[in-house]
DNA sequence: CCAAAAGTGTTAAAACTACACCCATGA
DNA sequence: TCATGGGTGTAGTTTTAACACTTTTGG
């Protein structure tokens, strides 16, 4: 007989937090559900791991299937696991955050036939089953881990104003910083490289675009460097 | 038919590296395998979560069948799910890491009929599965985690000297303190307190013995503070 | 010519680093 | 009395934080 074990097994799914950026706000993506239970709330993109599949491949897969979105930054985040998680059988389900900017990779709003949206972080629906934890929990690690690893940047697009890049800290930091000693210690750093071009079509003096210098980061962090906003 | 699914599902279990300090070294401790695969190889004391228990709750379970050893630290690592984790089938496994004081608990080498023993973190022998990424994961971990919250002070008794605070420091992170500095630092940070104790039985001056105080760490802690050595 | 954001240095305060000697205790 | 670690302060350097005006551009 197929499928069948000596002892209950739970079942295992992955679910996806994907943060993205406005000009605004922190966003994060929610699918509108279709089935019971929980019909018609929000939830965060997820699904079965399928037995051939590693966990990040089905985060991945998941995500191409219900948002659309692919080849983003994608990282592990924990593991929840309590009884009545679902409220069908027992469900552990492993949490992965993702990042993405809004400008270069075509997120469509809704595909796969259900209803997907995005919603400020700080002002989003109730979610079903435990997706608030979940998302409280995604939201706590890129405050922390934005601070000590370059891994805003993956929020904005590959070419970027320092003034774009401050914005992205004081977003996700949740408080202002200042304009001058951000820039230095930015520039300091040596981790952005300037380009020879501008922003476009902007009211106002157009401000230089960078660009992460990944060669550079991991040169220092081999040597020990701390990044630190 | 009890236990059949309509669709494969991987089998779940927990693993612990469990972290202690003696006078010289980080310690972890290893199981010997009396059954295959790996039979006679260490591996990390673990083993499959229950139909009705939670993961931390079957990590602890494991935890006090394999080792003896209850109520301490313990936090969830990662999640690891390659496909050929196991040579039997397709096992996921969420990976805890532990923190005992050696004086505290009696931690046995040998319970449950196996054979449990500490290795020096820096000189183990070959693992069974991919014990060795857990472990290295979970000390790379502990090394990061160290530096920002308080959880050192779980490897220590629950009072100590600031030497022994200063040594865990060093050993951990692997490079020398130096003692004023750290003196300075620590008490100026207000979140141990000096007992009115000293420590005994030792050939030269005896060292005062303070005490991590929680309560006066999570306040600070609540106003934003970084513990950071 | 106005509105809006770009870009640019200095100074005071705080934190960090390096460093050496006397003291108390038990063997 | 000796060996061992306990305990203590200062000075130079680096890092951080606070702060305001001129320039450029498009509307």
């Amino acid at each position: 007989m197929p499928n069948t074990y000596e002892y209950p097994r739970p079942a295992l799914t992955v679910d996806i937090v994907v943060f993205a950026l406005d000009a605004e706000d922190l966003q994060v993506m929610l699918i509108q559900r279709d089935l019971e239970p929980y019909k018609g709330h929000w939830a965060l993109p997820g699904g079965f791991v399928r037995i051939e599949e590693t966990l990040e491949g089905a985060a991945r897969r998941e995500l191409q299937e219900e948002t659309g979105v692919r080849d983003i930054f994608l990282e592990q985040l924990y593991t929840f696991g309590s009884l009545n998680r679902d409220p069908r059988e027992r469900v552990v389900t492993v949490a992965y955050y993702a990042l993405v900017n809004l400008e270069g990779h075509d997120v469509r709003a809704s595909t796969d036939a259900r209803n997907a949206a995005w919603f400020p972080v700080n002002d989003r629906p109730k979610l079903a089953f435990d997706h608030t934890t979940i998302l409280d929990a995604a939201y706590e690690r890129l405050r922390g881990k934005v601070r000590y690893q370059p891994i805003g940047f993956e929020l904005l697009p590959e070419k970027f104003t320092l003034r774009q890049l401050q914005h992205l800290y004081e977003v996700i930091l949740d408080r202002e910083l200042d304009k001058r000693n951000f820039r230095k210690k930015v520039l300091g750093m040596g981790i952005v490289k300037e380009t020879n071009e501008i922003e476009k079509d902007v009211a106002h003096r157009a401000a230089r675009l960078y660009r992460f210098h990944k060669r550079s980061y991991d040169r220092l962090f081999k040597r020990g460097f701390n990044f630190e906003i």
